[in-house]
DNA sequence: GCGACAG
DNA sequence: ATCTTGTCGC
């Protein structure tokens, strides 16, 4: 199976798992990260319950002092069902057309999503540096799979997310006494070098400041197209 | 068969 | 993810 089958996006789930499988193999678990990191981009996708549109945008930022250097969003139409393990057949399609709109190549992208730490080891954040041919982390604010005990409540604990007996990743905690995050390789990324790459990019919030714009930005982007339904003028 | 299950 | 108001706490 090549990337070309996903032009169409109209797969059975079964279809998918078989595609994750084969994908699973190409993603590469070492740093690819450049020494002078310096643009780290945070993405993330909204949608509505009675609308059919999805909306993604992509934030980039500059890890020295959190400047926003470009942010771009898309919208699209929703094309696969919301499964649990098969995330990016429904987000990648609009994640990778605000990509498109995107001028600037980012050094690393943090996603909203597992890497690696995925039943196939294909998770949104590694499908998508696939894709992209870029490092990138998968930051999800929850588990879907692997063990591990619970990390220390102070910003910075960590412990690792085992998978079938291998390492897949670290459930971090970003801010002293939360809910920590999971933390995976998504694409030419190692597991520590994700985690400290999450760590860097976070502040005074759970999530990492690319997440958090990206996040804020794709929301604002349905709310306009919420409201250009009701004023198309103006 | 039952429970788990990113966003 | 989204539906939703106020509310308890640092």
């Amino acid at each position: 199976m090549e990337f070309a089958e996903l032009h169409g996006w109209c797969m059975t789930p079964r279809q998918a798992i078989a595609l994750q499988k084969a994908l699973a193999h190409r993603v590469c678990t070492e740093s690819r990260l450049p020494q002078n990191l310096r643009h780290v981009a945070g993405v993330d996708v909204s949608f509505r319950r009675g609308d059919s549109l999805f909306h993604a945008a992509v934030v980039v930022v500059d890890l020295a002092d959190m400047a926003c250097v470009e942010a771009v969003c898309a919208a699209i139409e929703i094309r696969f069902p919301y499964v649990p393990g098969l995330l990016s057949f429904r987000e990648l399609p609009v994640v990778l057309e605000a990509f498109r709109k995107l001028r600037s190549t980012p050094d690393a992208v943090l996603v909203d999503g597992q890497g690696i730490a995925h039943p196939r080891r294909l998770g949104l954040a590694s499908h998508l540096g696939l894709w992209l041919g870029l490092p990138t982390v998968g930051c999800a604010k929850s588990r879907l799979c692997g063990e591990h005990p619970p990390p220390g409540r102070r910003r910075g604990e960590r412990v690792p997310l085992v998978l079938d007996g291998t390492v897949v990743g670290t459930v971090l905690t970003t801010r002293d006494g939360i809910r920590p995050l999971y933390v995976s390789p998504g694409h030419m990324m190692d597991v520590p070098g994700a985690a400290e790459l999450v760590l860097a990019c976070t502040g005074r919030y759970r999530l990492p400041e690319p997440i958090r714009r990206a996040h804020q930005c794709a929301n604002e982007a349905r709310q306009r197209a919420r409201s250009d339904i009701n004023s198309p003028f103006h």
